[in-house]
RNA sequence: GGCCCGGUGGCAGAGUGGUUAUGCAGCGGUUUGCAAAACCGUGUACAUCGGUUCAAUUCCGGUCCGGGCCUCCA
C-alpha cells in the first residue's frame, strides 16, 4: 500500500503526508458561519475533507478532527436583525440545520466542534501575546496585526506585499499602519454582541477564532488544515501570520489543503450574489448519497458544475453499484482502492474502480461484492440496503407496500394463467405510481422509479 | 491593473511521452411473454499555433477562450 499523498498549497505540489506525531493525525477544517442554510458550496469541503479523515483513520491509529464553527460574525448580527429574532437563536438554529444537512450528507461528526464564543479568552490571550511581541498594535478601539512584522506574509497565497498594495481595493481605515493590516479585535456598539477586554468591549476579528481555536485543540503546529480555495486569502494567510507570531513557530500547519469551486452554469456558487442552491433544496429533489457521489464524481481540486442531470447521474450511477453490492456484507477496501484515494484524494478515480469491479461481478469473473460495498462505504456511499436504496421514498405514499405486493400477486396468477394482457395492465398502472416491477426466475420484486 | 487556474469524445470526468479510463446517453446484438437488469460489439476525444522528441493529448513557448483571487465567501 503507498503512502497518502496531498497537494500542498503552501509548496503548490503533491507531497508525501507524513504526521508530526507518528500515528496520530492532526487535521482543522473551516467550518460554516451560522447565519443561513448552508448551499450546495458548502458541502463540497465538507463532503470531501469527510473522506480525507475516513482514510486517514483508515491508516493511523488516533486522528483528531476539527471542525469550527463561527458564531460570531457581522453577517449573523446583520440577519437577526433582519429576522427580528436573537443572535442565540439564530444560530441555535442555524446549527441545528447544518447538523442535519450533515447527517443527510453522511458527513461524520467531527471529534471537536469549537464554537467562537466558547473561545473568546485563547483569544484574547493570543492577541496580548501578539501586542507584547510587538507584533500587533492598538488603534481607535480595534486591535490589529501589523503585517510588516511577518517576514513571510504572503507565502501562502503566493503574493507579495507590493501586489497586494498595488491591487488593493479594499478602502484602507485610516488607523491602520499598514493597508493590509488586519482587524484581531474591534469595538462593539451596544447592541452588538462583545466580550470585556483590555481595549474595551469589542469582539474578535474573523481570522483569530481559528488561530486560537486550532492550537487548543491540535497544538501550535499541526498535521493538516483544510478548507474552500477562497479562504487562502486572506483568511488562511492571516491565520498563519497570528499563529506562527504568537507561536514563534514556522509554521502554523504542515499541509494545507484547499478544494475548489462548486459552479453553477460555469459560475462560482456564492451566497452573495445569490447564485446557489441550499443542501436543504437540492434534498427536496434528490437523496442524500446521491448528492454526496456528484460532490466526489470531480476531483477536490477541480471546479464542480453543480446541477439536477449531474445529481440525477450519480443516482444512476449508484444505482448500479447498489444492485451489484447492495446486500452483499463489507469486507475491507482492497490496498488498491486505498492507493487510488492516497493519491491526493482521487475520488473519480476511485468511483471508477468500484465501477470496474461491478462489471467484473456482472460478469462473473469476480466475487467482488463485498469489496465494493467495503470501498464504497469508505467514501460514505452505500450506506443502504438495496431494499431501502430502491424501496424508499420521502414523499409517497398514495401505495403502501401490501397494496403493491396485492397487485403483484394478482399479476403473477395472470401470468400464470397466460393472460398477459392483465399482467402488463398491471405493470401499466404500478409505473403509472412510480413503482416498477422486475421479474426474475425467482419471482417479482419492485423498486420507485 | 496585478496574480492564479483550467480548456479531453454528445454530456460528465480521470489519466498518460508510444497500449481500453469510468459513468450517462446513442447505435447494433444476446437475453427476455412484457418491462428492466446484465453482457457483447460500436466512438479515429484530447482548444489553437509553433518548438523539443524516433514519438506529444501528455513537456516547453505564443495565441484564443473560460473561470477565479486581490473585499465577505467553502
Amino acid at each position: 500500500m503507498s503512502e497518502l499523498r496531498l497537494f500542498n498549497t503552501l509548496r503548490k505540489e503533491k507531497q508525501a503526508f507524513t504526521p508530526i506525531t507518528p500515528n496520530h493525525v492532526g487535521i482543522y477544517a473551516c467550518g460554516p458561519t451560522v447565519y443561513d442554510r448552508i448551499h450546495v458550496g458548502n458541502a463540497r469541503p465538507l463532503v470531501l475533507f469527510d473522506i480525507l479523515v475516513r482514510l486517514l483513520r483508515k491508516q493511523y491509529k488516533q486522528v483528531t478532527y476539527v471542525r469550527n464553527i463561527t458564531d460570531v460574525d457581522d453577517k449573523i448580527n446583520q440577519r437577526s436583525l433582519g429576522l427580528k429574532i436573537s443572535i442565540d437563536q439564530l444560530c441555535k438554529q442555524t446549527i441545528s440545520d447544518f447538523h442535519d444537512d450533515c447527517i443527510a450528507l453522511n458527513v461524520a461528526t467531527p471529534d471537536v466542534e469549537p464554537r467562537a464564543t466558547e473561545h473568546i479568552k485563547e483569544m484574547l490571550q493570543m492577541i496580548a501575546t501578539l501586542i507584547q511581541t510587538g507584533h500587533a498594535y492598538e488603534a481607535a478601539g480595534h486591535v490589529l496585526f501589523s503585517v510588516e512584522t511577518m517576514a513571510e506574509y504572503g507565502k501562502l497565497s503566493g503574493r507579495s506585499m507590493d501586489e497586494m498594495i498595488a491591487g488593493a481595493r479594499v478602502e484602507v481605515a485610516s488607523y491602520k499602519k499598514a493597508p493590509a493590516d488586519f482587524v484581531l479585535w474591534k469595538p462593539s456598539d451596544a447592541d452588538q454582541p462583545g466580550w470585556d477586554s483590555p481595549y474595551g468591549r469589542g469582539r474578535p476579528g474573523w481570522h483569530i477564532e481559528c488561530s486560537a481555536m486550532s492550537a487548543k485543540y491540535l497544538g501550535a503546529e499541526f498535521d493538516i488544515h483544510a478548507g474552500g480555495l477562497d479562504l487562502i486569502f486572506p483568511h488562511h494567510e492571516n491565520e498563519i501570520a497570528q499563529s506562527c507570531c504568537a507561536h514563534e513557530t514556522q509554521k502554523m500547519a504542515q499541509y494545507w489543503v484547499h478544494n475548489g469551486y462548486v459552479t453553477v452554469n460555469g459560475e462560482k456558487m456564492s451566497k452573495s450574489t445569490g447564485n446557489f442552491v441550499t443542501v436543504k433544496e437540492a434534498l427536496s429533489k434528490h437523496r442524500g448519497e446521491s448528492i454526496r457521489y456528484a460532490l466526489m464524481a470531480a476531483h477536490y481540486r477541480a471546479p464542480l458544475d453543480y446541477s439536477d442531470a449531474q445529481v440525477l447521474e450519480s443516482k444512476q450511477a449508484l444505482d448500479r453499484l447498489y444492485r451489484v453490492a447492495g446486500e452483499a456484507i463489507a469486507t475491507t477496501p482492497s490496498a488498491e482502492f486505498i492507493d487510488i484515494l492516497n493519491d491526493d484524494l482521487n475520488t473519480p478515480q476511485a468511483l471508477a474502480f468500484l465501477h470496474q469491479k461491478t462489471k467484473s461481478v456482472n460478469k462473473g469473473t469476480h466475487d467482488a461484492a463485498g469489496e465494493i460495498k467495503a470501498c464504497a462505504q469508505l467514501l460514505g456511499l452505500l450506506s443502504y440496503s438495496s431494499q431501502e436504496w430502491f424501496q424508499f421514498d420521502d414523499n409517497m405514499q398514495d401505495l403502501t407496500i401490501e397494496q403493491i405486493e396485492n397487485q403483484i400477486e394478482e399479476r403473477r396468477i395472470a401470468r400464470l394463467n397466460k393472460d398477459f394482457s392483465k399482467a402488463d395492465n398491471i405493470r401499466q398502472l404500478l409505473v403509472q405510481q412510480g413503482i416498477e416491477l422486475l421479474d426474475s426466475a425467482d419471482g417479482t420484486s419492485w423498486q420507485r422509479k
